[in-house]
DNA sequence: GCAAAAGTGTTACGAATACACCCATGA
DNA sequence: TCATGGGTGTATTCGTAACACTTTTGC
């Protein structure tokens, strides 16, 4: 411990995205078809590697600009990933990051670019690398994340329904929830409000379209992270 | 996308150790003081740099083991850590583990070598860099864990008694908890075996030793990562 | 016999689940 | 008028939290 920093070895950083978007249906996964060796033309994350001037959350913020235009997204880091040979090439070490975007707010000509294309989960073809493992990884933080704190502010337009939030939740646990239930829950958790509009598109009766209340929203995501003991130690 | 690797940034990875211990009092993290440049003096994480042949995980163990002398701790990795700053000599990523060891069973030796010291954790002292931050990540960390996986096996000896257990759950949440709920909730987990020997250092009546069900503890430290959706969304 | 820590059960409250019918409307 | 999806309430179960006294034994 007492050498210099010179005599320690120095590796590529790479950063891969895992982009979460929506449908109104579906939980989605948007990924790109590789250019390049190796492994072109297979599919592949949204990745980049890091600058030495930049901070780690910055390269994946740009990272994610790079391939849909949109900037202010919801990033968080999922955690680090350094087998040694998990790249062929060379030896890199990957600090997975997941996005939740609004799916229909990307940019289409920078998608089109990158041979990027939306794959539901349950249609995720084989990725490179390690791939597949950052994207189970960042399900399950995802899952985790929504058992605690309100997502759909992230994944939904402005404007929405409930029981588009409620097939949002479904598409995330991949299961099925009482309409009844469902609803109490997320309606006591007092940060919705009713617009009074009605969406007419899916329905003959229409459904109610809501809005959050970016104010309680925000308070909900902020707290809500204090682990009490609890017979859930299971 | 498509530059050949060779036209990017290589940087230093560092990885920085959380070492919790318990005493049977206080939850305790391991801290060594820095003998080298910048800093030299200061408190730190006890770290080391990644070398190009050996994995991430690898790499944690390897410098955990370094300074205890303990091969096969449990180790987890927190999070990348990678501001441009935080390292004032050279542009470093640092990647974060915790570990949960018998504070018992450390080389003293090596502590020593490395002037190394346990620190309870409400009197931890000033560290470098973004070391403090990385603490209260781990700490939260830790707490989650603990939350939905019981986590006694690593930092308590073979034999313990309820009392001894109780005290490491309130010095990791800082709370109390009420000793019959405790009691209730631990043993209907079903993975304590009440050995009849009576420890009798700290009281007159003596508790009872207890260790843990190995093979029932793996079974509850493996599952439990299901989250539903449930309302504490909040 | 008394101080000190170990050990033991019951009640009450709140959250989660299960469950079935009416409503509004366009075709 | 009927098919479709939207909207609503109640009863039960289960987990969590609150709470006080008895037991053992070394001094």
């Amino acid at each position: 411990m007492t050498d210099a920093y010179e005599k320690h070895d120095r590796v590529l950083v790479a950063l891969d995205c895992i982009i979460f978007g929506f449908d109104r249906q579906d939980l989605k996964l948007l990924l790109i078809k590789r250019n390049f060796e190796p492994e072109m033309g297979k599919w592949s994350l949204m990745g980049g590697f890091l600058r030495k001037d930049e901070g780690l959350d910055d390269a994946a913020s740009r990272i994610l600009e790079d391939l849909t235009g949109l900037k202010n997204i919801y990033l968080e880091q999922l955690n680090a990933f350094g087998a040694v040979g998990r790249d062929p090439v060379d030896r890199t070490v990957s600090v997975a990051y997941y996005a939740l975007v609004d799916i229909h707010k990307h940019d289409k000509e920078l998608v089109k670019k990158y041979d990027a294309q939306w794959f539901s989960m349950d249609e995720i073809p084989e990725l490179i690398f390690d791939h597949t493992e950052m994207v189970q990884s960042a399900l399950k933080r995802l899952r985790y994340k929504a058992s605690y704190q309100p997502v759909g502010f992230e994944l939904l337009p402005v404007k929405f329904t409930l029981p588009e939030l409620q097939q949002l939740y479904e598409a995330i646990y991949d299961t099925t929830i009482d309409k009844r239930n469902f609803r109490r829950r997320i309606l006591s958790m007092d940060i919705l409000i009713n617009t009074g509009e009605k969406q007419k598109e899916h329905s003959k009766k229409g459904a109610y379209l809501y809005t959050f209340d970016e104010k309680k929203y925000l308070e909900g995501v902020n707290g809500g992270d204090n682990f009490k003991f609890k017979s859930s130690i299971s």
